[in-house]
Parts: C-alpha cells; sequence; structure tokens
DNA sequence: ATAAACCCTGTAGTCAACTACAGAGTCAAT
DNA sequence: ATTGACTCTGTAGTTGACTACAGGGTTTAT
C-alpha cells in the first residue's frame, strides 16, 4: 500500500519517466489512484509489473504482446476458458523460443569446445548448422 | 555453388530485396560474387544465414548482436581465443534467456491450470508472482 | 528491337519504442 | 511567498529495422 510518485517509481526501476507514461498509453500499467492534483500514485505490484515488462521485452516480446501476457494474469475470473487458450498460446510460443535458443546454444558450444587448437579446416561453420536442419519453412513473420 | 541473384534469394527466403540490401549495408550477408555488371549473386548459404537471422531476432537479439554471433562462425582460424570468449559470453546471455523464458512458461502453466473451475479469490497474479522472487535489480538495460 | 521484369545506387518515408521538450500547475523548504 | 524540484498534458524528435521510391542500367522473351 505503499505510494509511491512517478519519479519514484522511475527511479526503484532504472526507467524514465516518460517511458511509464508511455507505457501507461500503451495500455501496459496504470496508477492506483490520483492525487487530488492529477499526479499518479503506483503501489508496490508497479515495480513488479515493471520489471515483467523488460524482461519480457528482452526475450523478443513486442509491447502489444507483453500486453497479453500481462492480460491473462489481470483478468479478475471472467473468461476462464479464453485465458486457458491464451495461455496455452504463449506456453507454445515460449517453448519453441526455448527450444531455438537451445539449438543455438549448442552450436556455440561446439564452436567453444572446437576453437582453441583446431586451426585447419574451417570446420563448416557450426553455428549455421545448428540452426538449420530443421524448419525448412520460409522465414518471414518475425514471431509465431 | 549454384548462384542466386537477389530476387531468387529473397523469394526463397521470404524477405524482400530491400531488406537483403538492408542487411548487407549492416554487415550481416554478403553477396558471393557480382557479375558483370555488377548484380549480386549468392550461394546455398545464404539462405542458411538469412534464416538464423531472423531467428535470432525472434529471440530478441538485434542486428548488431546478430552480427557478432554471424561473426563467430565467420572467423577463420583467426584469435581462438577471442572467438572462445566471445561464445562464451554469448552462451552465458543465451542461458539467461532461457532462464527467464523458463520462468515465464512456469508461471502461465500454473495460471493455465488454474484456470478452468476455481473463480474465486483472484490468486495473486501468478504470473508476475513467478517472474519476480528472484533478481530483484534495476532493469534498465535491454540485454544482458 | 522493344517491352517487361529484373537489377543497381541513393535517399526518403514508416513503424515501434522510446525520449525530449514546451508550457503550465503543485509541493516542500526556506 | 517564492524558489526549485517535482508533476501534468500534449506534441515533436530519435533510433533501429525495415520499406518504398526515383532515376537509371540489364536480361529475357517476343
Amino acid at each position: 500500500m505503499a505510494n509511491f510518485t512517478i519519479g519514484k517509481l522511475a527511479k526503484q526501476t532504472g526507467l524514465g519517466v516518460e517511458t511509464l507514461r508511455y507505457y501507461e498509453r500503451r495500455g501496459l500499467i496504470e496508477p492506483q489512484s490520483r492525487t487530488g492534483s492529477g499526479y499518479r500514485l503506483y503501489d508496490d505490484d508497479a515495480g513488479r509489473r515493471l520489471r515483467f515488462i523488460r524482461r519480457a521485452q528482452s526475450l523478443g516480446f513486442s509491447l502489444d504482446q507483453v500486453a497479453e501476457l500481462l492480460s491473462l494474469s489481470d483478468r479478475p475470473e471472467k473468461s476462464a476458458a479464453e485465458v486457458k487458450q491464451l495461455a496455452r498460446e504463449k506456453i507454445a510460443d515460449i517453448e519453441s523460443r526455448i527450444h531455438d535458443l537451445e539449438r543455438m546454444k549448442s552450436a556455440l558450444s561446439v564452436l567453444e569446445d572446437q576453437c582453441p587448437g583446431h586451426a585447419g579446416t574451417t570446420a563448416e561453420c557450426p553455428i549455421l548448422a545448428a540452426l538449420n536442419r530443421q524448419n525448412q519453412e520460409p522465414v518471414a513473420g518475425e514471431n509465431g
């Protein structure tokens, strides 16, 4: 129930005041209340919510997608089936991201292990190789 | 050794011709050669490379970071120690992304399991809760 | 040999996600 | 009661990653 002004919240999260207002316009976060003069007041959840937003972004989710993720837990008890469905879709999305990252990681591990001595044949680019035996569909769309 | 023009490569990958030229300006890809009249000619590796680029992007890597990833395998046999070091850094980065995604996934799984019947207390937002017990540092920088 | 469909360089416009004012009101401290 | 740090709304500018011309040359098909 501790109430922060926007400046305090900004300092706490390392974000800019303008960024917080921008997130509000985008529907990602809202002040718990306002003072009589219109100052935004935030509670402790705001900081957590912002941390979530940044983390999700760094994982390649757009702000619209982050909003969708957040809306899942914001929805009170309405439309349980809809929430369940959306959650399932997001889980599938996340699983495929994890899968891709794991392929990328093992490619890099090969590189790491291989590098130190073996100066010789150029080893046929393990990083490209590792990510390609699978999924031969076109690759235009950014996020699945 | 099959040689494609830029238009063929674009069609093959589902990207636009302008995008391929843009990636070239950004140092992500280069034609294997040029015709006498200046037309770009690409080999089979180009398609794989582009698929890699798009996948890495969708995982939250910027084009600059993708360029770094690619440079790891492009480096012939020079500076093995440097490559090894860079690979290690990227692996750590990827591991933390995987970790974050796994936290996010388990939060969503909780939601999914919890939703169907339990209309009652609002369950205290599992998605935010799951992502926050750890890492309490500021969150400003996008990628770690 | 001429039109359609390519390709070239170069520059400008767009979209998401900020980031930075401008102009004005508010609050805390002197 | 006034200075300075804060806040407000609203709009404009910036950056990364495209995307779309303009103005011109090249290849392919007829």
